[in-house]
RNA sequence: GCUCGGAUGGUGGAAUUGGUAGACACGUUGGACUUAAAAUCCAAUGAACAUUGCGUUCGUGCGGGUUCAAGUCCCGCUCCGAGUACCA
């Protein structure tokens, strides 16, 4: 019987679903496996084959884990708020719940477009996902709880003596009894206070204070703002300058915004990176982006004003090498340090940089702009005066918006005083600066003062330590990471639990939470507002009910509620804790609960979050630990980024005709009758020809001749065909392979192996069905590319249509087979037919003719140590996440089993079991077959026997000076020295030996023999 | 520029601690079955030379080195990919 993939994969299906077998319990007397993906956004485009490659690896492995007797949890959801869905309501005025919810679960769009269904697209691939635990970020039941981790935030400050968060009562307790004083906070700058003070604050007051510590707040901060998409973009939202989605320009604007203070658990999110499973590229990405950087903070006193500038230098060793200060020029003295006289070119450049965008401010990087001020700063050792400049190489929002320019030693600064003609003063023992800085950090210092002879290293610590004594700085230690804008001028988001009293923001109480509200429209309001200002009633939610309507004419609540929504990655961020309890009314996820499922032990997903996704929701575990809601401080222990699927592109070539004498002729007349002219295509091969006629051969070069007459007798006919409709014309028109070129993408189901389906072309699209094709043995070869999978390519590959011909088994196989999982590469559905034999040759194995037959009994020797050989490779590999190599070695225990003929029931058995992770439905239906009444699923990996592969000879490879020249069995009780005598007597060795004595022979037991000359 | 990867047949890739380079699969070629095609099965398939068989030489981006032995380790380079970029 030949195996039907869709009726025993819908039977599977069907079995799996209703006995709920892949739903899980907590359970204490098992130990647990959390494997985890990162769960899509469900687009209308649906699935292509590059999504489901992590979505079989993850579930290969849960399966794996399960047969090693794991209580397992592989849960899946949907990221459901975003963008897309919000700019089709936009468009059409279709809700995103509506939209979002057609994505998941199917349906047609507003243009009648059919929808497959993430849910169904995902089924049909025989994941074994508990759907019990689904969760979607945009359901009031699950973001209620990222609200209610909002608040949790809002009401937290940083303690730096515990080095944890903690609740703000605390701190407003430390405020009533002690004042700031003693308070050891990351927070923004403000005037100390009493205690007295602090109660004699009113109210306002007070929250401003608190504003300051909270670890959520609203601050005044230079935020990227995109004018396109109407809202602001965290950093790593933007890319190059231009918004990751959409690519539209970003500009840097001061907006009162909500930030989450990261910046309080940078040391702790660069330190955490040791102790987790992630590959070196992943955390050298983070630690780049925390970008730590170690130094003083040293504070120049500014002449004649009471002012200070503080800067940030990694090179406090280098101060004797001060010779001017640099301000970005948003920094906040500028405008009142600049003298009368530098004032218009001041004014002038600040004006300049602000409308400058953050891209055109990058892509000028090499262009050195700047203003002097008119004003200096007072080196603090030498008192010497040194000027102050502006200029935009110097950021804003590093450090603190200033430098202390040393040229010698930095090639920034050197550039800007070459540019300037400002002196160079060199602070380093012979080395020379004339070409360029010197930064590296084995010179010696001189000309320094206390500095003077000591090297780099130890003038940095000296250097410190005076700066402190002189009470003008202390040794620091600087982040690159900004404080993470938390507010985003969109519909489709979570709401904030927010209201606003006296312009401070307030939480709503208690199990409060806000619904997101109807809208008119998804645009801002005409006062500039974000969206849900066209929302008129809200309604304030406990367990469900609405309890307070925020309706200010009817006078039910008299203030105004936060109008901004949170980013896309707030409900991301914590995620996996609700899977732990997706239910639980009452708590974000039950103590017992994350206690028993803890830290993921294996998360897949694309490398893209490296920096957002994967920081942020470090940062909030991070966080919940701290206040004591979970007890492990880390959300992903080991961490996969699987490679992108890459799309193979096909491509026609459209000949485009061309007139010789073209002044004679208008161009609208020439556009008329191109546009009467059927389309001509031109295969591959005749352009790649065309590229190298030079060194052609002489066959190909006739092959061409001949093209090129076709060419002009096509171009003869087709002129003629539209003669009667062009009348007067009377065009010269020609057809010529010579830069008259059009490379077209052509819809990838079109092409088999490269060749083209002419009908189905002609039908593709209607300006195609007069088309011409010049062929080549009767074929047309299309040219392909590698590229990213999109629609507008014509490349997709959904898996569905795979599913269809070959079986989700296949699929998953193939994907796996592809290549190792981190890789990136290009999806080719060539090699597909080797894998859906090799599973048809599998199920062979089990049946004779028509017939299920397995014989009971002794099995063969031979297929023991076929199956234990792969028992303990497959294992070994997927240990390792080896999991293309373990699809090979399946093949070559089925190739060999299939040439032993082996039938017997506990060998099949057994390979059922360790190849039912990759192949669940043919294994579930065999070992049905085999009698068992209980899902494969829970079965028992079978335990690898070594001495099923212990063998009484092994053929010895034996090389001369390395060279491999024969093989020779002997037995394996032999010792070396009988291995070597052996070697030598055999007649074989004589010949290579060519009467030479050997010098030394090298025997590695059961490896290898060297004999060396 | 910096950081991190990578480079192996016609193609995807394998070789886990230095020990038979090219597993497995695709593709190609030849053959069997068939009226024919598809499907299936069998054989060959790194290159060059030699072919009467045995075979010989070269071969993991390039140039050196360590070693009995290097795709694997070390030094220097070339190219490709990813990330990041005035971070003081």
């Amino acid at each position: 019987m030949e195996y039907n993939h869709k009726e025993v994969e819908q039977r599977c299906q069907k079995y799996w679903a209703e006995n709920g077998t892949y739903k899980v319990h907590e359970d204490v007397s098992k130990e647990k496996f959390y494997v985890l993906d990162m769960f899509p956004y469900p687009s209308g485009a649906g699935l292509h084959v590059g999504h489901p490659l992590g979505y079989i690896a993850s579930d290969i492995y849960a399966r794996y884990k399960r047969l090693e007797g794991y209580n397992v949890l592989h849960p899946m959801g949907y990221d459901s708020f975003g963008l897309p869905a919000e700019q089709y309501a936009i468009q059409t005025g279709q809700h995103p719940a509506v939209t979002t919810k057609t994505n998941i679960e199917g349906g047609t769009d507003k243009d009648g477009n059919v929808i497959p269904g993430y849910r169904k697209q995902l089924d049909q691939i025989g994941f074994s996902f508990d759907w019990s635990r689904e969760v979607r970020t945009s359901d009031p039941s699950y973001y209620k709880w990222t609200q209610w981790i909002f608040k949790q935030l809002f009401n937290s400050w940083y303690n730096k003596a515990e080095d944890k968060a903690q609740s703000i009562d605390l701190l407003i307790a430390h405020f009533e009894a002690n004042g700031s004083d003693g308070i050891k906070a990351v927070c923004d700058e403000h005037d100390a206070f009493t205690a007295a003070e602090w109660k004699a604050f009113d109210e306002k007051k007070q929250q401003e204070i608190l504003l300051y510590y909270r670890l959520a707040f609203l601050a005044d901060s230079w935020v990227n703002w995109c004018p396109a998409l109407g809202t602001v973009l965290a950093n790593d939202e933007v890319k190059d300058g231009v918004s990751e989605r959409g690519g539209h320009p970003v500009e840097q604007k001061l907006m009162r915004q909500w930030s989450l203070r990261i910046t309080a658990y940078a040391g702790r999110l660069l330190q955490g990176l040791d102790k987790l499973d992630w590959s070196d590229a992943l955390k050298d990405q983070q630690r780049n982006w925390i970008g730590k950087s170690k130094g003083a903070s040293v504070k120049f006193k500014v002449d004649g004003f009471d002012d200070m500038i503080e800067v940030f230098t990694t090179r406090p060793d280098t101060i004797f090498g001060v010779n001017f200060m640099v301000l970005a020029p948003e920094h906040e003295l500028v405008s009142k340090i600049t003298t009368a006289d530098c004032k218009e070119k001041v004014d002038a450049y600040v004006q300049a940089a602000a409308l400058k965008s953050e891209r055109d401010r990058q892509s000028d990087v090499k262009n050195i702009t700047g203003e002097f001020t008119g004003a200096y700063a007072i080196h603090p050792f030498t008192g010497d005066k040194v000027q102050i400049w502006i200029g935009d190489y110097v950021l804003a929002s590093y450090g603190t918006g200033a430098v202390m320019a040393v040229p010698c030693g930095d090639q920034r600064d050197w550039d800007f005083a070459k540019h300037f003609n400002i002196e160079i003063k060199n602070i380093f023992k012979d080395v020379d600066i004339s070409e360029a800085a010197y930064a590296e950090k084995d010179a010696v210092i001189t000309d320094s003062d206390f500095l003077n002879d000591l090297p780099v290293k130890k003038a940095i610590g000296v250097a410190i330590k005076h700066i402190m004594d002189a009470g003008i700085g202390v040794g620091k230690t600087n982040y690159r990471l900004r404080d993470a804008v938390f507010s985003r001028q969109r519909y489709w988001g979570e709401p904030f639990p927010v209201y606003y009293k006296d312009e401070m923001p307030y939480v709503l109480e208690g199990n409060y939470h806000v619904e997101l509200p109807e809208v008119d429209k998804f645009l801002p309001t005409e006062d500039g507002d974000p969206p849900l200002g066209n929302a008129d009633k809200w309604s304030w939610c406990i367990n469900k009910k609405i309890v307070k309507d925020n309706d200010q004419q009817n006078g039910t609540c008299t203030f105004p509620l936060e109008l901004n929504t949170m980013p896309g990655w707030a409900g991301s961020s914590w995620y996996f804790l609700r899977y732990m309890d997706p239910c639980n009314e009452k708590e974000f996820v039950a103590k017992d609960k994350a206690d028993y499922w803890g830290q993921v032990d294996l998360y897949i997903g694309g490398s893209e979050h490296a920096v957002g996704h994967l920081l942020y929701s470090r940062f909030w575990t991070k966080f919940l630990y701290d206040l004591g809601h979970i007890s492990f401080d880390e959300p992903f222990k080991k961490l996969i980024n699987q490679g992108m699927i890459l799309g193979r592109s096909s491509f026609v070539y459209r000949l485009i005709p061309h007139i010789n004498n073209l002044f004679s002729v208008e161009k609208e007349t020439i556009e008329k009758a191109f546009s009467l002219l059927p389309p001509v295509f031109i295969s591959y091969s005749h352009i790649e020809r065309y590229k190298k006629e030079e060194s052609l051969t002489q066959d190909e070069s006739e092959n061409l001749g001949k093209i090129k007459r076709q060419l002009v007798e096509l171009g003869e006919k087709m002129t003629a065909n539209v003669q009667e409709k062009l009348n007067d014309f009377n065009l010269p028109i020609s057809y010529t392979i010579q830069e008259y070129v059009n490379q077209l993408h052509v819809d990838i189901s079109l092409v088999q192996n490269d060749e083209l389906d002419i009908e189905g072309f002609k039908k593709w699209r209607e300006e195609y069905k007069d088309a011409e094709f010049i062929l080549e043995d009767g074929k047309y070869i299309c040219g392909h590319e590698v590229e990213k999978m999109s629609k507008s390519k014509y490349n997709v590959q959904t898996p569905d249509e795979l599913v269809d011909r070959f079986g989700a088994d296949t699929l998953r196989c193939y994907e796996m087979f592809l290549g190792p999982l981190e890789q990136s590469k290009p999806w080719d559905t060539q090699g597909i037919n080797g894998v859906s034999n090799f599973l048809r040759k599998f199920w062979r194995l089990f049946h004779n003719d028509e017939l299920f037959a397995v014989s009971d009994g002794e099995a063969d020797k031979k297929s023991l140590k076929t199956l234990h050989k792969t028992i303990k490779k497959i294992k070994e590999d997927l240990d390792r996440f080896s999991f293309n190599t373990v699809v090979s070695a399946a093949m070559i225990a089925v190739n060999e089993l299939t040439d032993q003929k082996c039938n017997n029931r506990d060998v099949l058995e057994k390979m059922v079991i360790i190849l039912s992770p990759y192949a669940p439905h043919i294994c579930e239906e065999l070992w049905a077959k085999l009698g068992h009444k209980e899902s494969v699923t829970f079965a028992q990996f079978p335990e690898f026997i070594p001495a099923h592969l212990e063998d009484s000879s092994y053929a010895y490879p034996v090389s001369f000076n390395g060279k491999m020249r024969f093989k020779l069995e002997l037995p394996t009780t032999l010792s070396k020295e009988e291995i070597e005598k052996e070697v030598m007597a055999n007649e074989q060795t004589a010949k290579y030996l060519d009467g030479k004595d050997p010098k030394k022979v090298i025997v590695v037991p059961k490896k290898i023999v060297n004999v060396v000359m």
